[in-house]
DNA sequence: AAAACGGGGCG
DNA sequence: CGCCCAGTTTT
């Protein structure tokens, strides 16, 4: 729920979740159109299916138990570097650097002063970890990225702006190309995922025929509703059955 | 390396 | 309105 979604926005959503389903099995045992109607208005759908996945793989090849190291981690769908070292390491205590937006941020503003290659960011990060309290370490720089070091940053009141690098040396803000940091992204309003959300969102209540999705999408070309659907159904959202569109089993 | 992918909160 | 967000996957 974390990827690409602001941590407040996701409390209350992520509550409602794990009171439905608890454990892996939990999730793994619902069809996935229980689990899309439980996910919501989060957005990104992609996301609950790929969790749903890593919890039929925790399921079957884990004994319903989440692994607890960084490669096993990273093997579930949806998982990548980010999510898996951020699970080792608050989860289970492992030695490893979480490197996401924030943390980006920081290393290419404050120890580099450049935009950096994902093996340098990855690098600095993990030189950066102390001996003991990694997770608490982590956690500290998630804050300190989300609340000075941010995408337009709060110098003058940051705890570490004695020793940052970005204000000693000065020059471009090298965080916007440097590796780990999101890339903007493009405008929602009118767009394809903006459409795909409607679809979605009507399915939730219950199957829908192409009547009645012709019917709330008419400013929407013919064309490219038929597109939008296929590319739901091609991501394993949406199927047809008897001419009618619902969520996936 | 770049594009695609939801939605809501805030200035 | 425009910007931003505890990224991942596919091309």
């Amino acid at each position: 729920m974390l990827q690409q979604t602001q941590t407040a926005r996701v409390i209350e959503p992520w509550t409602i979740f794990l009171q439905r389903f608890p454990t892996p099995r939990a999730c793994a045992d619902a069809p996935l159109s229980s689990v899309l109607t439980v996910w919501g208005g989060l957005g990104f759908p992609r996301r609950a299916k790929a969790l749903h996945t890593a919890a039929k793989t925790i399921r079957d090849e884990f004994q319903g138990v989440v692994p607890d190291d960084v490669r096993a981690l990273r093997g579930l769908s949806g998982v990548g570097e980010y999510t898996a070292n951020a699970v080792a390491s608050f989860a289970f205590g492992q030695r490893v650097a979480v490197l996401d937006t924030n943390v980006g941020r920081i290393v290419s503003r404050a120890i580099a002063n450049k935009s950096l290659s994902v093996r340098d960011a990855r690098e600095i990060a993990q030189s950066l970890l102390p001996r003991d309290d990694v997770a608490a370490f982590n956690q500290a720089m998630l804050d300190l990225g989300a609340q000075y070091c941010r995408s337009t940053p709060l110098c003058e009141s940051c705890p570490v702006r004695g020793g940052c690098a970005w204000r000693r040396h000065g020059g471009a803000d090298p965080a916007p190309t440097s590796a780990g940091v999101s890339r903007p992204q493009g405008t929602f309003a009118g767009s394809n995922r903006q459409i795909r959300g409607r679809v979605l969102a009507m399915l939730r209540e219950g199957p829908v025929s192409w009547t009645r999705l012709d019917q709330s999408l008419s400013e929407v070309t013919m064309e490219r509703r038929e597109l939008i659907v296929r590319s739901l159904i091609d991501d394993g959202l949406v199927e047809e059955v008897r001419r009618r569109l619902q969520l996936a089993k």
